[in-house]
Formats: C-alpha cells, structure tokens, sequence
DNA sequence: CAGATAAAGTGTTCTGTTGACACTTATGGT
DNA sequence: ACCATAAGTGTCAACAGAACACTTTATCTG
C-alpha cells in the first residue's frame, strides 16, 4: 500500500488517490447551496420556497439555492443566494449539513451545502430571483414535496432551528427591535411548537438578564398595553463569554 | 435578470449560473473527507493524527482525510478512511462541518467535510494506511500545528463532541462492554473537563434507567470492588422515540 | 357610562431536582 | 492490624419549575 502511495503523486508531487480512475476525476464536483429561509408570521412558522425554471424539477417547488462560483466562498454564496432573494444579508445564517448522495443531482456529481437563516417577514418582501420564476413563502408544518433531496435538507433544518433557538437568542431576528414579553412569548411557541405558562416565561426571561426596559408601551390595542423590551445583545455576549448559558 | 436567466440553460435544459463563466468552470470542485478520530485512555481524550506523505504540507501533522472517489458517497468516503485506519466501522461517525475557502488548497479548490468518529484505543491498534507515513494519539489539549485549516476543523469537532456528549450515548463508545459507573464517571469528567460529585452522579445515570446491572464486580482491584454494568441500547432507543431527553 | 373583552402583569404554593457533604462498606497492600 | 483507595448510601437545604388564582389597564359595544 505505502509503495502504492508513492507512485501516486502527479507531477508537482501533490498527493493522488491510488486507485486506477483518472486524477481529473477527482475534481469534477460541483458545489450548490441550499437556504433554508425562515419567517414568522401570524404565530406561525414559514418557509420560503421558489417554484423551479429550469430543469432538472422545472416547475416543481424547491429550497432557493445556486450554484457556489469557482472563486466564492461557501458562506459567500448562501449570502448571495440569500441577497438576490431579500436583499438584505442576515444576521443569521448558518451551516446545517452537506448532501452529496452520488446520484442526487441528474446533470453531474453535485454536492450541496445546507444553510438556515432566519428573516422577519414583515421587514422584508422576497422576490424571485432571476433563477426562480416565483417565491413564496409556506406554513413550515405544511411542506409540499421539494426537487431533489430538499425535503430532507428542510427537516433537518427545521431540527437544527429548534435545537438552538432554545440556546441562543435567535428568535430575537424576527421580532421588531422593541417587543412585548407576549410577542417573545407567542415567537417561542410558534417555533417550538409548545405552549408555556405566562408567568413563569416572564420570570425567566427577566431574570435572564439580557432585556433592556425600554419604558414605553404598546399603543392602540384594544386591551392593557404591555411594557415594551429590546434585547440587549452586548450584555448577552458578556454573559456568554462569562460561560453561563442562556436557556429557553 | 429573468431574461438573462432563460439563456442560461445548457443544451439539456439543465440551469446554469447566469454570469460570464464557462459552464465547466462549475464542475472542477474537488472533494474530501476529514476524520476527527478520538479516542480516550488513562482519563485523556485523544486524537488520531497522522504525518503527511506528500505535498503539500509533506511532513506535517494533519487529519486523516481522502479525496472523495467520483462514484462514493461522502459518508463512505468517511467510513472507507476510519476503516482504513483501523479496520472497524465506527458507531459513531457523525458529520461536524463543511469547509470551503477558496484557497484552503494550494493544488485547486477542494473543499472538505468534517467528521468525527470515536473509538475505544483498547480495542483498535490504528496503523498508517497509504496515505500517511505514521500515525498518532495525540492529546486534545495539546495539539500541534496542522496542514491546512484542520486545527479549526478540530477544534470545531471537539466543541460539537461536547455538545453532543451530555444529549447523547456518545460515551459509551469508549468504555468496554462491562463497565462500573467510576469508570463512566472518570469519563464524561474527562471528555468535558469538569468533575462531577459522585453521589449525584450515580443517582442520575441510575435514575435514566439505560444501565443493565450485570450483577458482576470488578476483580484484582485494591480496593473495593465496583458493580459492573452495561449500556442497554435498546432502552435507550424506546426513551429517545418517546420523546424523554437524555440530559448529563 | 356600564359592562364586556382581552391581554398585561403579580403573588403564592407545591413539588421535584441539584449540589454539598458526611458517612459506611469492601477489597488489596504493607 | 491497619492503611489506602475507591465503592456506595443517606440527608438536608436551596433552588427552579409547574400550576394556578388573582389584579390591572386598555379598548370596544351597547
């Protein structure tokens, strides 16, 4: 094997695999990523999903993805991708998992990596990007069937989201900047799907310490306006790097 | 956009990117795989490195990785390099993260898969496979400087091992079948880093009901003999699907 | 204006979990 | 016989979490 090993070196002594298959072989991968786009709207979780135009799937419903660019970073491309949809470049967007089942792509061996980002719907109004010929977005308990392994790259998503938003202040993202304790309360529910007890959520998330009383309150609701809060990410990267840990 | 799109369709059908680079240019991606193999023994967490046999980096420390072959999976790719290190199929071979700076190799744009494995250094006596010329435990918390970004792709596997650690059976990969719950302690202190009081320690793993008392001791050993128990897999699985969390 | 409606916001009790710690037990070594 | 070492147990106080009843403050409706 170690003999085999030495022979295996192309001419500017770069390491090659030693079986017989050709060394251009091993770089005839493309690369894709795939967004999955979270919103939240009317206590409910949304998915953005574009209708296909082109082939392979053409017309069929589908995760926003591209192609990443010979010369672009990964994490540049899920921006991009993400950019030509929303214009805006999340706060967060992060790695989910890499796909690359061997015949998950019809036109050739493409891997795909999967990224979440999470987006307030009300501030931001998608459009179809030019590889799109339409966007929309889709209750997250009510997924059609997607092109390619997406349905897959979506529910591990929607795992990975659930796992953290009770780790880490995500669902700030998609509330307005000053929110009532029943706005929070009503966000953790909808994306967790759970219900909690009013008075012990305040408890906790007072005593948290990462909210900043803003001193104003709602206005115009038919009903006791509640106090408005904002939340303090300077003192929660303190208490981070302090090592105590925020939990839902 | 749109228009500029429906002529970005090679002969097939198929989409391709919409700007001025040659459809090819999409398909000349390398892949590869990086195992983070630990291992644990005398109360130490482990890595297995090897020494680079060729360019670039030759004679640096670095992961075990391959390229991945055209026709593989990515996960075989993983399991194909663990086996060729220590002729077992590892339980645990989880995917960490997806690496893809556009000049993280200086031979062409290669992007990498993390995993990480882990395996009982008792039982398996790793050896180098062809493409490395010696092959190491090294200690997590002592870790050299390595070929390309693997110290962060390490760094970034040990972080989600403890993560994973305190939700998951992980550890009982590193124990042998039969073990007493000192030994499970001196574990999990050993792969978090912290020490837990004995007492409690016992009264939760205890009370988790995933340990089968083999109703066996310990023998030759100078002191007291410990209660040997085992992992009960099976009951870990019923709990896990009906919804109880397996929380350190 | 009176009452209904809706959600904000508070206080109290009960219970189970967690941490700290002291103690007893069993084995081999000297 | 005694020591060292680690196994294994019991208790208690403090805290966190769930359950629930209650008060407060706004708009809406007649």
């Amino acid at each position: 094997m170690k003999e085999l090993y030495k022979e295996s070196v192309n001419r500017e002594g770069f390491a090659i695999p030693y079986y017989e298959i050709p060394y251009e072989k091993f770089f005839q991968f493309g690369l894709s990523v795939d967004c999955v786009v979270f919103g939240y709207h009317e206590n409910k979780l949304k998915v953005l999903l574009i209708k296909r135009g082109a082939k392979p799937y053409l017309g069929k419903w589908a995760l926003p993805g591209d192609l990443v660019y010979p010369n672009e970073n990964i994490e540049s491309a899920a921006n991009r991708v993400l950019r030509d949809l929303t214009e805006i470049d999340s706060l967060f967007l992060e790695q989910t998992k890499t796909y690359g089942q061997v015949d998950r792509h019809p036109a050739g061996r493409v891997i795909t990596t999967g990224f979440y980002a999470i987006i307030d719907i009300a501030k931001h109004d998608p459009h179809a990007a030019a590889w799109a010929d339409g966007i929309y977005w889709v209750d997250a308990d009510n997924i059609p069937q997607l092109a390619f392994d997406h349905n897959q790259i979506l529910t591990d998503a929607l795992r990975i989201l659930r796992e953290q938003v009770g780790k880490q202040p995500v669902g700030f993202e998609l509330l307005p900047s000053k929110f009532t304790l029943g706005e929070l309360q009503a966000l953790y529910e909808g994306l967790l799907g759970v219900s909690f007890d009013k008075a012990n959520f305040r408890k906790r998330m007072l005593s948290m310490d990462v909210l900043i009383d803003c001193d104003e309150y709602q206005k115009n609701v038919p009903h006791r306006p509640g106090k408005l809060y904002s939340f303090d990410l300077k003192r929660y990267s303190e208490l981070k790097s302090k090592g105590s840990n925020f939990e839902i």
